[in-house]
DNA sequence: CCAAATCATAACTCTCCGGTTATAGATATT
DNA sequence: AATATCTATAACCGGAGAGTTATGATTTGG
């Protein structure tokens, strides 16, 4: 089965789609064409990245006439923030290296 | 180019390793027998995965005589963290999200 | 009403990667 | 010394996915 922390990393493992979704945290809210423009890849190519990110719940579209605006959803980097924390947890017997990641997330 | 980030995104994709990692996490040191056996792979796919792991700097390994330790290299999670929380600050204007995340990574 | 524009889907290609089996290399055991 | 054990590497296979071009669906503009 296809967990949606699976959906998550596997749709942030891509540096095109990746990128993609950095800049729309960068910049705001952008249409298919402002993103193709910059992108290095063709627009389907875009397009479906875009499809991908909006599977893994990092992404929204909204329609206006003929052109689609996408908007980050950081809401999805939760359960990633969740896995990192649970991840580090384990290892609270070395304060080293949990010290140096929680220093990290405070702030 | 490979860069770094994506050597790590690209590790934590694939949910095979990814258990690895994580079940070295939380059970710590595990050779690589341990591991195969209840990996639900092969031990050459367990070795490539674990090679994968340590190229992104997720593991370390550790010989003693005809066997191999691996454990867990948590040093590795401070660039994702990061990346999490860049991604989650270019949306201070977003109170409800910011807040929601950031309760998340403060413990 | 016709043409241009914007995006998504279809169909295809090609590369990469995760899996396998077989085997080599190294170490332990008897 | 011979054999068994443990891991890594080699060689191969099949499928997934990231890219392309072509085209369809929808909307805007003249």
């Amino acid at each position: 089965m296809e967990t949606q922390t699976d959906l998550l990393f596997r749709a942030l493992a891509d540096p095109t789609r990746r990128a993609l979704f950095e800049r729309l945290c960068r910049e705001g809210e952008q249409t298919v064409g402002a993103l193709t423009a910059t992108a290095g890849v063709s627009q389907p190519a875009v397009s479906k990245h875009l499809a991908a990110l909006k599977a893994a719940g990092l992404v929204a579209d909204r329609h206006e006439g003929r052109q689609t605006h996408y908007s980050p959803h950081t809401a999805a980097l939760g359960p990633l923030a969740d896995w990192t924390k649970e991840m580090a947890r384990f290892w609270e017997g070395r304060f080293d290296a949990l010290e140096d990641l929680l220093s990290r997330m405070d702030q």
